[in-house]
DNA sequence: CGAAAGATTGATTGCTCTCAACTTTAGTGG
DNA sequence: CCACTAAAGTTGAGAGCAATCAATCTTTCG
């Protein structure tokens, strides 16, 4: 796949402009935001930020997919966000340079724009707009762990699975291509009760499935009363 | 209790240069605070505020003690914040103006301090060290939750307790006024099992208690290997 | 072709939730 | 100040969900 791949600065300041949590800023700021960019390729599989690591760049997917996850000491993980192109993956740790928990890695493929942390910051305290677009995507990520947790402690897996489902139509389209595993690992439980519960949704007619693909046929189904998605 | 208390500049100041997140900003940041800060008094249970509703103020704990939750649509709850003095409690809402989905309420008679959300905003853009301590802080919350989330899937109710128990013993001292209720909230589980788990670790010495009331003895006990304190 | 990853399905176990009954304690109003 | 009530604590029995263990099969890929 393409690899060293650059943009010209047109090209980097229109990915910041749909960028998601970059709106309603002036074009000055895109114009800035792309000159101080970097492209940079990853391959699928290959770690783009580990736990314990100080951070030192913000980084924004441009092409591809990035997993951001949380490994725990059993070696079990928990994904919660999947970041297609226009998604920043890192908001707090160019503030505060700290390491965090995470471990970012390339799900496909994937090219990041990257951009040098203290540089990135600067840019940021000059347009106050960024900062409160930033305060409330981390608003979002807490409300949904939040309500991750609320579903963990009173909802069955099947519900999860659902909701799962739900989230990732909205988010790819009909068609997803992820395989029992990863699913678990959005959902919170075993490969195995997964793996049942798709049958008895294929079952039903709600999905389709074949090695590593998962199509939604009736969406409406997969919305419980009250469901809302979630933010992945 | 104490109602209508008021504070004079100085003491507002002082209490935010000691708030968490508020730490290595300029006296004059302090005191520009203290000037727009007014103090409001809520007795116990008295709602603070409320899911779907729009922020409209900063508020930071003086006195008392406050809980952040989450309730969920079968009313159950689940607590994620204690905010003790010093403690703001809502960090995103004053950005984005926007209704979150927590409920904050004085589990004591509290004092806060509070500051129309324009008006913080505002003198926050002018301190960016707050802005980063700020993101910092939400950034806390997001690995906490997460962690959280994590010790749902692999770690059993005892663990989770332990946990808990540990944790407030760090943040409240060895004597903990929380009833069994408040616990199961604070773990995401139900009275019962805590309860049930609660005697055995009073049965092995590690804790004492009595009504509304768990007195932490051999908090070493509560280390699991690994285990680390999580964020309340 | 062999190996590794993924998908399936069955059997079993066990944790914890639920339901339920009962005791103790604290608080309130007459 | 007592009686009553609500809240909190306690404990037992039972059911059920999903994790675990296990065996087998399929597909992909080098």
């Amino acid at each position: 796949m393409k690899k060293n791949c650059t943009l010209s600065l047109e090209a980097k300041a229109a990915v910041f402009s749909r960028a998601v949590g970059f709106q309603g800023l002036s074009n000055a700021a895109y114009d800035e935001l792309a000159a101080i960019a970097n492209t940079k390729a990853f391959v699928k599989d290959e770690i783009i930020f580990a736990p314990e690591e100080p951070c030192r760049f913000f980084d924004l997917v441009v092409e591809g997919l990035v997993r951001v996850s949380v490994y725990s000491v059993l070696g079990k993980r928990i994904t919660y966000l999947l970041a297609v192109p226009g998604e920043p993956i890192n908001l707090v740790g160019p503030f505060t340079g700290a390491p965090r928990k995470n471990t970012a890695e390339a799900v496909k493929d994937s090219l990041l724009m990257r951009i040098e942390r203290q540089a990135f910051t600067h840019c940021a305290f000059n347009h106050p707009q960024l900062i409160t677009n930033i305060i409330g995507m981390l608003g979002n990520s807490i409300d949904s762990s939040n309500s991750r947790i609320l579903d963990m402690v009173e909802k069955k897996v099947v519900y999860r699975l659902k909701r799962i489902l739900y989230t990732l139509n909205e988010k790819f389209g009909p068609t997803l291509n992820f395989t029992a595993v990863e699913i678990a690992e959005l959902s919170g439980t075993t490969t195995e009760s997964i793996l049942r519960f798709l049958g008895h949704l294929r079952e039903k007619g709600v999905i389709e499935k074949s090695r590593g693909q998962i199509r939604v046929i009736d969406a409406d189904a997969l919305l419980d009363p009250e469901i809302d998605a979630i933010w992945l």
